[in-house]
DNA sequence: AGAGCATATGTTTACGTAAACATAGGTCAA
DNA sequence: TTGACCTATGTTTACGTAAACATATGCTCT
């Protein structure tokens, strides 16, 4: 069992297997030479003991915790998950740990959550997106110069990234499903979005969809955008209401959340999709194929996203090495279309 | 801008501001007393200076670290993230943060996570579920003894919790589906799951589902746990499996993920539900809700239990400290059966 | 056999912070 | 006027680790 009250430490373990405490960190760390008879010695000790190491102090010591900053927009959305996921994998690997925090889509919380996770002082911090404030860059000005903190821009690519950005472009997956939409033959369309005007990416689609639909002599004919979270039951409620009182040709939503739920709506109702209406989303959830009527979408890498960042984060990529020595640089991860039944 | 090449400390802080180190620590910890004066010029001096509270330097220095490990059994089902989520908000209240890994719902992975996390001093630890390796319960015993570590246990409380169990009586809820099934008219059950047998929780129901049909008269004619994660493929494909040899009144899934796929399956291949076969699902996710027919499922309070979990791990909850001195203990969230449109 | 050197281990120190203890200067009562 | 007592600040130290430097032991080569 463990010691009476304090921790144990490297001294501890030294005192039992009779050698120094520099020797212990020898042994556990497999740096510099050690003979195989102190080596376990040692290792006995330090299990007998429940010996523990202490990242704390091993991170203090080193110029670096091996701690990594993840700042995530929201977990309530399936693809922020994902990412996490992707980059706790490339993390895992590199012997490495994500401290992560969640902005709600705010701003102003991004900034002191960056702040409070620089104080880990980790090696590399990853944030949602390439639009931060300016107090925001600036703390992290501040950690690239002081301690040369690795940063990572995950989703989006439409832009100047402060180091490194992994992501797909936003605005022409925007107009790759106009085009489609046009394609099908929907002229007259509605968009429906949620998180306000929080979502920047979102923003950055319906941005390249309307200037391509104009282009191809469509019409986005309603634009609506909820403040709070999506989610299905919001998406069936927005194509609900959209739906009373307009008859677009298709409905074009910031996620497959929403267009799933419109789906849902359109299926309760005896709505033929994409007869009467068409749908379309973003992301390639799951969820998106396995419905009824498989649904038109775009497909995101996102565990890849977060993985390939994560091995940026952790400094054992290739690619990070160039982003140090070539400026900004930016990772296009490539979406694809996916023509589904609804459209 | 920050300095040339090391990072700013309390005692470059100190310098510009002209007093001592430790007073900086006293205004910037707003602990002991500090002239307004003093105050003021070590404030201006900080921020001049970019300065970042080193939170590495200050874990090591206090007893803990203001962080709390958090094992999650996996990021890819919905109502992980979902606890994390309520882990992260209880937390932040308090000034924490966590630091988390997935087990894969491996007891092996698990205990090496367990290890890695304990090397940074949490405050505490959250587990998924009451079951855990020898050595994973040796090694937190450990941490217990030594440092005091809290240790909460979510999801399930069928069991004997090492310190506190915040989640829902899984057994129970298995029985409660039984009893519902059985008085909807339904005799012969199959069993969809999915993780092999490596997900303890959805065994439990299972079991106390299986007692209470049996009891009621019931049989349960199939039992079939796919050995991947749950998906609504995975769903949708194993009922197309089950369904195209076997014919039972109903089938309940381990989750909501796989009954959704199973809905699906029936939707898109005109099965009538639950005319010719009833469904019924575990979680209440919002899927259940928002599909075309409201999936019958049990409804779990995930992000309560989170939240509850994140209060008890940060200490300032008064159930924390009756937990200390009252042993193990046991906090039911309460499930609570929605009956759908499936069933 | 002695110089030279590799190998294994020990000693000292610094990382940045905050608790514990120390002290200068002022206030106030008798 | 003196000393007892605050109040605001400074000094020392320890937290656990690992880099840098120091040393002992034995081995090789001529």
């Amino acid at each position: 069992m463990a010691k009476d009250n304090s921790r144990t430490t490297m001294g501890d373990v030294a005192a039992r297997a009779g050698v120094s405490q520099m020797t212990v960190s020898r042994v556990l760390n497999k740096s510099g030479k050690t003979s195989q008879t102190v080596r376990d010695r040692v290792q006995k000790a330090a299990s007998e003991l429940g010996y523990v190491h202490n990242r704390l102090a091993t991170g203090l010591r080193m110029r670096f915790s091996p701690l990594v900053a993840v700042v995530l927009p929201t977990l309530g959305n399936r693809v922020f998950p994902e990412v996490l996921n992707g980059v706790n994998d490339a993390l895992s690997e590199a012997g490495l740990r994500a401290v992560f925090g969640v902005s709600e889509y705010d701003d102003a919380q991004e900034e002191a959550l960056v702040r409070d996770l620089l104080s880990w002082q980790p090696r590399g911090i990853l944030l949602p997106g390439l639009e931060h404030s300016a107090a925001t860059r600036a703390a992290i000005a501040g950690a690239v110069s002081a301690s040369g903190t690795r940063v990572v821009e995950v989703m989006d690519i439409d832009g100047d990234p402060i180091s490194v950005a992994v992501g797909v472009a936003q605005a022409e997956a925007g107009r790759e499903m106009a085009r489609h939409l046009l394609a099908r033959g929907h002229r007259r369309i509605a968009y429906l979005g949620a998180q306000g005007d929080r979502d920047r990416r979102a923003a950055k689609r319906l941005e390249g969809f309307a200037e391509a639909l104009r282009a191809g002599g469509g019409r986005l004919i309603v634009s609506r955008v909820s403040e709070g979270p999506s989610s299905l039951a919001e998406g069936r409620q927005m194509t609900a209401d959209l739906l009373s009182t307009t008859k677009p040709h298709a409905i074009y939503y910031s996620n497959d959340d929403l267009a799933a739920g419109g789906l849902m709506h359109c299926l309760a109702n005896g709505i033929d999709v994409p007869g009467q209406v068409a749908l379309a989303g973003f992301n390639g959830l799951d969820i998106a194929d396995a419905l009824p009527l498989r649904l038109t979408t775009t497909r995101t890498p996102r565990y890849q996203i977060g993985f390939q960042a994560g091995r940026i984060l952790a400094g054992d990529d290739a690619g990070a090495q160039m982003a140090s020595v070539s400026g900004p640089r930016v990772i296009d991860l490539g979406s694809e279309l996916v023509a589904g039944d609804t459209t």
